[in-house]
RNA sequence: GGUCGGUUAACCGAGUGGCUAGGUAGCGGUCUGCAAAACCGUUUACGGCGGUUCGAAUCCGCCACCGACCUCCA
């Protein structure tokens, strides 16, 4: 299969034409949330990046399996504090719950607000707490190579042994002398042969409530182990594309390079790739430092930080609008500029579909068609993309107003690839259709908008006026044509 | 302190050597009873100082500021 697509690979640091292992087969791993809060606009980068690379890669007629794991077990959180609490275990003790009730209600919400973000959901969700005997398995391969020792009932690696044969650090461009000096003196660290080296499996403390068995001891697995293990065994020992945060990239993804390279003696990803953050005062975005408004919020706009609720396509298409390497920074006034832009595309689009065609034509749609897919496949551009989109809006604009014409040829094409742009790849939606009663209100209209033709004809401005500007603080705006009026939610 | 990245107009953001994205906001015009929408035109830029070059927002050097990672994080 031929393509042109480019992608950013965090590895070597540069763009690199795609090409899959076993094409057309794509094997796409992508890091999902730890489970014990609300799903806040952070989470929301990521997903939609990867939605749009799942949604291209498909339309370019790959097989992709699209791989996105649950964490819900195994992130401590703090080492620093003796045993170490599992941040699920917190959040059950603090709520009265069980874990599993915890890591439900979240997995419920994540799930409703990337679907109301129009994300597509992945070929296989698996969750860590299913897979603690492969993760076992995993550790005994690395135990059997011999780069991993164990201390009472714990498992670590070792990255000195590691670091003879390969590199450690090479995805952060870290240096092992860097990080000896850096890293900070933890508890645990009397058990360790380095400081740097990290747990694969921990002996649980009295009271931990998450353990399973093991040859070493009733534990768990260490934060890193999961994305390991279940990539490999639902994509194969090497695959094509593993995404996730920038703020995964150490020591997450590092590890991961690690234990994969000494369980199987090879890398398993060749391409990576990681998103930037979101930003709000041009900090990151994050649970731990609070700042985080969660999407919940967004789509009420229940949150002091927000002037107004902002739409689940709002919020998709202001992330769209940057580049997905780039950082982006949250603001109400941001946003707003966001809602109009997608407002006027998707009113385009419908004019676009009622269009009538011209016998001669003064538009190049092939061109167009060009210059959009040549975006995409700049290691998926969305931002010039949505650019060349907008040449597109003013072109079907200027059709209506007289300024240029369309064939008929031009149209089904135009039609065609605002179609698959827009809603197929780029994942928008028409928020303001699907509503219940929109038979009613467009009978209970054309009656309004006949009296208030009556008003003019008579020229009576006042009774004309007072109708428009009643309907505009219900929400509806009307629009004068040169024969009758048409309306619109605002 | 170490490693990496950023600094583009009122705001959000593209852009890696000459062709000076796009959206939002502003201004002027066309249309209109008025307005809105749409269209046409248009104002604010490349952190600072040097250097390379015929030419630099783009390459190099120094400085300033901001951020990410170095602990869990999307």
């Amino acid at each position: 299969m031929q393509n042109n697509f480019t992608i950013f690979n965090s590895l070597s640091r540069k763009k690199e034409l795609f090409k899959p292992i076993h094409s057309p087969f794509v094997g796409l791993y992508v890091c999902g949330p730890t489970v014990y809060s609300d799903t806040h606009l952070g989470h929301a980068r990521p997903n939609i990046t990867f939605d749009l690379l799942f949604r291209y890669l498909t339309h370019l007629d790959y097989k992709v399996r699209y791989v996105r794991n649950i964490t819900d077990v195994g992130h401590l959180e703090d080492e620093t504090a003796g045993e170490g609490e599992d941040r699920i275990s917190k959040k059950a003790r603090q709520e009265h719950l069980e874990p599993m009730e915890v890591v439900q209600k979240y997995m419920n919400t994540f799930h409703r607000n990337l679907e109301q973000l129009n994300t597509l959901p992945p070929s296989i969700e698996p969750r860590a707490s299913g897979h603690v005997i492969e993760q076992q398995e995993f550790i005994k391969q690395i135990l059997a190579n011999g780069y991993a020792y164990e201390v009472n009932g714990s498992v670590y690696f070792d990255i000195l042994k590691y670091n003879e044969k390969y590199k450690y650090g090479k995805l952060s461009g870290r240096k092992l002398e860097d990080l000896q000096s850096n890293t900070r003196s933890l508890d645990s660290q009397q058990e360790k042969h380095n400081s740097f080296d990290f747990a694969l499996w921990k002996k649980a403390a009295p009271g931990h409530i998450m353990k399973w068995p093991s040859p070493w001891s009733t534990g768990f697995p260490g934060w890193h182990l999961e994305c390991s293990a279940m990539s490999v065994k639902y994509l194969g020992d090497v695959f094509d594309i593993h995404g996730g945060g920038m703020d995964l990239q150490f020591p997450h993804h590092e590890c991961e390079i690690a234990q994969s390279t000494a369980a199987l003696g090879k890398e398993s990803v060749n391409y990576w790739m990681h998103n930037n953050m979101i930003t709000i005062n041009g900090q990151k975005m994050a649970r731990s430092l609070g700042n985080f408004i969660t999407l919940d919020q967004l789509f009420s706009g229940n949150h002091p930080a927000l002037e107004q609720p902002y739409g689940p396509m709002t919020i998709r298409f202001f992330i769209l609008q940057a580049h997905y390497r780039s950082t982006i920074d949250f603001s109400n006034e941001a946003m707003q500029a966001a809602e109009k832009g997608l407002q006027k595309l998707m009113k385009a689009v419908i004019t676009l579909s009622k269009l009538n065609p011209s016998a001669t034509s003064t538009i190049n749609v092939d061109e167009l068609r060009k210059k959009c897919y040549e975006a995409l496949d700049d290691d998926l551009n969305s931002p010039i993309l949505l650019s060349h989109l907008f040449d597109g809006v003013k072109i079907i604009n200027s059709v209506v107003d007289g300024g240029e014409k369309i064939d008929a040829t031009g149209l089904e094409s135009l039609k065609e690839l605002f179609n698959t742009l827009v809603f197929e790849i780029l994942g928008l939606k028409d928020e303001s259709t699907g509503k219940n009663d929109e038979k009613l209100t467009a009978e209970l209209m054309k009656i309004i908008v006949e009296l208030r033709q009556n008003a003019k004809t008579n020229k009576d401005w006042a009774t004309s006026d007072k109708i428009r500007n009643e309907l505009k603080s219900a929400g509806i705006a009307l629009k004068d044509l040169k024969d009758g009026a048409e309306w619109e939610r605002e």
